[in-house]
DNA sequence: GCCGTTTTCGGCCCGACTGTTTTCAGTCG
C-alpha cells in the first residue's frame, strides 16, 4: 500500500487539529495528545511499516484512536475528524495563532464577539480601537497585537542555526564582561542544536542585588533593536538581525536547574519531571525538591545523578528515548568535533568555489586535519563550471604535485558527480575509476514522484564506484523542501550496498536530517560529516554537522571522516574491488 | 486522547510576565 501522505504532512494535520481543538475550547489534554502524537510521528523512521503491520499503537504517545487516524490519513489522505474541525472554524482564524500574544482563548473571543476571522481583520480592528472595549482586552493588548502583526509579517521565518549561534555567542561574550555574572550559557533549541531555531535563550546566574543592572545592560546592548518585555528575572528583546533573545537570571545555586529547564525540550522536561515524581521528587527551574527540602546540585550532571540517571547531552533531549537510555546507563558516547580527522566535500575555483586547492588544503592543515577530499562539480553542472574529463586530468596533476609538497598532509581526488534523471551518473566508470572517492548528488529535476526519485537515487548508489551519497533530500532550510523521497528505503539500500551517506553540514542544508541519522546508524550505514565548503570560511560548518550527528545519537565509529585517509581509501576501494 | 510495578479511571509539569484586573486569565516556553 502506497501512503498518500508522508509523515511530515500527517504530523502537520495533527498539529493543526491540536490548534483547532484548543480554539474550540476542548479538553487541553486531548490537545496535548495531538501535539505529542504529531511530534512522535515526525521522528519515526519506519512509519509506513508500523502502520502496515498495525503496530503503531505500540509506540509511546500513540493510542488506539490516534493509530486509527494515522492509518486513515495514510490510506485516504484525509481525516473526517480533521474535516469536521475545519468546518467549525473559519479558514483565516488558524493563521491568527501565529501572532505572538494571541492564543486560542483570545482567538475564540475575537471570533465570537467581533467576528474577526483573519489576521488582516484583526489588524483593522486594532487600528479602529475595537479591541480595547472587549472584556479581558485593553489598550495595551491592542497595541501589542498591532506591533506583533507587523513583526510577524517582517520575520515570520525561523532562523538558521548558524545565524542564531553567532548572535548568541556575541551576546554571551558581551554579558561575560560583567564581573557580577557568575555563570552564563546559551540554552534552548540552540543548545540542543536544532537545525533551525525560533529564538535565542540565555541563562545567567548572579546575586539578586545585581539583577537590575544586568537586565539594564542586556536591553541596552547595541545589537538590541527593541524590547519586548523586561522584568527582574526575565527579559525579551528583538535583535537588529530580527532574532528574538530571552535572558533569564537566577541565583547561582539555582543555575543548573534553570539551565536544564530552558534547554528543554519541553517534551524532555515533562518526561523528566514525571520520572522525578515517581521518585517522590519535584523538579522546577528553581531546584530539585524532596517535599520542602531542596537537594542542591552544582551542575546538570549532578541533577541527572540525583535522579539515578546518566548525564544526557543537550542534543539528545527530545524525549526520544534518552530518558530510558540514561536510566539504563546506555547513553552512547557521542561524536565530537575533535574526532574528525579529515575534511570531505570541498569545492575550489576549479568549479564554483572561491579558493584554490592549495588554499583550501593549507586552511585544513592549519586547523589540524590530516587530509582533504576535493569534490568539485561534474560536467553536467554547467551552471557551476563542472569539470569534464580533460579538466579532471589537469586537476589531478595539480593534486599530485601538491601532495608531494604538502606531505604528510594528503589531498584526496574526489568529485561531486551529478545523478542524472534516470539514476545514471554523469561519468562512465572509466572516469569514475580515476577518483579516490566519489560523492553522488541530485542537482536537477526536483519534481519527480517519490517513487521515481527514490529509484533514481538507489540506482545511482548501485554503481560500485560510488562512495558517498551527497545531501540526500536536497532540502534548503527555510527556503525549499527536499524532493519527495522514501528516506528509509534509501538508507536501507545504502546499508545493503555499503555506500556512506553524507550529513551535509552547510547550515542551509543539514541533510541527512538528524531524525534519519539515527535510523541510518541502526542499519549500519556509515555517515560522513561534510562541509560542502565553497570557500575557506565554509570549513567551520562541520560544527553544525557534528551537532546534527549528535542529535542522531551518532558515535565516532559511525562516521567515515573520523578515520585516517588510508582507512577512507580502503572503504572506497572495497566497493569496487 | 494517552497511560498504568499501587491504578482500565482519574489523573495529565511548572512558573514568569503582561495586562486587566482587585485576585486572575492568558500566553509563552
Amino acid at each position: 500500500m502506497k501512503s498518500k501522505l508522508d509523515k511530515k504532512q500527517i504530523a502537520a494535520i495533527l498539529k493543526e487539529m491540536a490548534v483547532l481543538l484548543e480554539i474550540l475550547g476542548e479538553n487541553p489534554f486531548k490537545v496535548r495528545a495531538h501535539e505529542n502524537a504529531a511530534r512522535v510521528i515526525e521522528g519515526l523512521p519506519n512509519l509506513e511499516e508500523l502502520v502496515a503491520r498495525d503496530a503503531l499503537i505500540s509506540v509511546k504517545g500513540i493510542g488506539e484512536a490516534m493509530a486509527k487516524k494515522v492509518k486513515t490519513l495514510m490510506e485516504t489522505g484525509e481525516l473526517p475528524a480533521h474535516q469536521r474541525l475545519l468546518e467549525k472554524v473559519p479558514p483565516g482564524v488558524l493563521e491568527m495563532i501565529k501572532i505572538p500574544g494571541v492564543g486560542p482563548k483570545k482567538i475564540r473571543t475575537l471570533w465570537q464577539e467581533l467576528n474577526i476571522i483573519s489576521v488582516d481583520e484583526l489588524e483593522e480592528a486594532c487600528s479602529k480601537n475595537l479591541l480595547a472595549e472587549l472584556k479581558g482586552f485593553g489598550k495595551k493588548t491592542q497595541e501589542n497585537i498591532l506591533r506583533n502583526i507587523a513583526q510577524y509579517r517582517r520575520f515570520r521565518e525561523r532562523h538558521l542555526i548558524s545565524d542564531a549561534l553567532q548572535a548568541a555567542r556575541e551576546l554571551v561574550s558581551a554579558l561575560s564582561t560583567l564581573s557580577v555574572i557568575e555563570r552564563c550559557d546559551i540554552a534552548g533549541s540552540l543548545r540542543r542544536r536544532k537545525e533551525t531555531v525560533k529564538d535565542i535563550d540565555l541563562v545567567v546566574s548572579a546575586a539578586p542585588e545585581h539583577r537590575n543592572d544586568i537586565m539594564n545592560f542586556f536591553v541596552s546592548l547595541p545589537e538590541v533593536d527593541s524590547i519586548t518585555m523586561k522584568g527582574e528575572t526575565k527579559s525579551t528583546v528583538v535583535l537588529t538581525s530580527g532574532i528574538s533573545a530571552d535572558l533569564r537570571i537566577v541565583s547561582d545555586d539555582q543555575y543548573p536547574f534553570l539551565l536544564h529547564h530552558l534547554t528543554g525540550s519541553k517534551e524532555h522536561n515533562v518526561a523528566l519531571r514525571q520520572h522525578a515524581l515517581q521518585l517522590g521528587l519535584k523538579i522546577s527551574e528553581y531546584g530539585l525538591f524532596k517535599g520542602e527540602e531542596m537537594l542542591p546540585c552544582n551542575d546538570e550532571a549532578e541533577l541527572f545523578q540525583k535522579l539515578g540517571m546518566q548525564y544526557i547531552p543537550p542534543e539528545l533531549r527530545e524525549n526520544m528515548g534518552e530518558i530510558e537510555a540514561a536510566l539504563a546507563h546506555r547513553i552512547p558516547k557521542l561524536i565530537e568535533l575533535e574526532d574528525l580527522l579529515g575534511i570531505i566535500h570541498v569545492h575550489t575555483n576549479w568549479s564554483d568555489g572561491v579558493n584554490t586547492i592549495e588554499e583550501m588544503a593549507r586552511a585544513c592543515m592549519e586547523r589540524g586535519y590530516q587530509y582533504l577530499a576535493i569534490s568539485d562539480h561534474s560536467q553536467a553542472a554547467t551552471y557551476a563550471n563542472g569539470l569534464n574529463e580533460e579538466r579532471i586530468r589537469q586537476q589531478h596533476a595539480e593534486i599530485d604535485d601538491l601532495n608531494t609538497r604538502l606531505t604528510p598532509f594528503r589531498i584526496l581526488k574526489s568529485i561531486e558527480c551529478d545523478i542524472m534523471a534516470d539514476g545514471s551518473l554523469d561519468f562512465p566508470d572509466e572516469i569514475l575509476s580515476l577518483f579516490d572517492l566519489v560523492i553522488v548528488s541530485v542537482h536537477s529535476r526536483f519534481n519527480m514522484s517519490e517513487e521515481e526519485a527514490t529509484q533514481r537515487i538507489i540506482r545511482a548508489m548501485e554503481n560500485p564506484f560510488v562512495t558517498i551519497l551527497g545531501h540526500p533530500t536536497g532540502r534548503l532550510l527555510l527556503a525549499r523542501d527536499g524532493y519527495p523521497l522514501n528516506q528509509s528505503k534509501v538508507i536501507e539500500a545504502a546499508a545493503r550496498l555499503g555506500v556512506a551517506i553524507e550529513i551535509n553540514a552547510n547550515p542551509h542544508r543539514l541533510d541527512l536530517d538528524w531524525r534519519m541519522c539515527r535510523y541510518a546508524i541502526q542499519k549500519g550505514v556509515k555517515l560522513s560529516i561534510n562541509p560542502d565548503a565553497h570557500r575557506i570560511e565554509g570549513l567551520k560548518d562541520v560544527e553544525y554537522g557534528v551537532g546534527i550527528a549528535r542529535k542522531g545519537w551518532v558515535e565516532k565509529k559511525d562516521v567515515l571522516n573520523t578515520w585516517s585517509a588510508e582507512e577512507v581509501l580502503n572503504f572506497a576501494r572495497n566497493r569496487h574491488s
